[in-house]
DNA sequence: TGATGATCATTA
DNA sequence: TAATGATCATCA
């Protein structure tokens, strides 16, 4: 594998390198990659993902787009548990909190993001030093009827609390498949926003977030693994 | 033990 | 400040 990857040039390229790696672990990547790894992800929470962006060719920066522009594909590295059940919610985008207006769910940011999603499943049990954890084999997905009308469901519902100046009612605990959830460095840190008064009000920042139970479903449609 | 709310690093 | 990459830390 060269050292840093070009663009790939096309989806089927981009899911061979992404199967190219499975297996390996992430010591190896960081070898070929000529990166060091961290000894534990406190201070490096991003580390796995940015890994995978560099092997994969990814442009790395913090662009409001996705990771493979001209591909029109996200990707999201995936921390599972030893039988493959995702450990963590996974991070989509952020929540507009101020110029919201209603408008068509596929025409959503989240939407967008969400059409083709290239999941790297990578071992993340707490006793498995962070370079013996391996990656698993990649899945490049687009949601299905069932999950696009789950997804929806919860976007409309929590894109209408925020246009109803709703917001500081909703926690983590609404939406069957997506929650919104605070999304910024520390609690201090503040966006605007406009209140059921009509009123501006400085909120922390807010994202989405997917489910463990709806990414655990994702692979469980797609590779045969336990339902437990 | 899982989910929620809080937090960390970096770039533009 | 706001976007990206996420995981941490606490509590029910």
């Amino acid at each position: 594998m060269p050292q840093r990857p070009p663009p790939p040039h096309d989806a089927t390229e981009l899911l061979a390198r992404a199967e190219a790696l499975a297996g390996h672990r992430l010591g190896d990547l960081a070898v070929w990659l000529d990166l060091d790894v961290p000894a534990d992800l406190r201070r490096h929470k991003g580390w796995v993902g940015q890994l995978l962006e560099l092997a994969l060719g990814a442009e790395s920066g913090s662009l409001a787009e996705p990771d493979f522009p001209q591909l029109g594909i996200e990707l999201k590295s995936l921390p599972v548990d030893a039988q493959g059940r995702p450990r963590e919610s996974t991070y989509v985008c952020t929540a507009p909190l101020e110029a919201v207006t209603r408008g068509a769910w596929e025409e959503s940011w989240l939407a967008r993001k969400l059409a083709r999603v290239l999941w790297v499943p990578v071992e993340a049990e707490a006793a498995l030093p962070l370079a013996e954890r391996r990656i698993g084999t990649p899945l490049l997905w687009s949601p299905d009827a069932e999950e696009a009308t789950l997804l929806r469901r919860d976007w409309e519902e929590l894109t209408e609390r925020i246009c109803h100046g709703e917001l500081a009612a909703i926690t983590a605990r609404f939406g069957e498949v997506l929650q919104i959830r605070p999304k910024a460095a520390h609690s201090r840190v503040l966006t605007r926003t406009v209140n059921s008064e009509g009123e501006l009000e400085w909120v922390n920042p807010r994202g989405f977030y997917l489910r463990p139970h709806f990414t655990g479903a994702i692979l469980r449609r797609h590779f045969d693994l336990p339902t437990a």
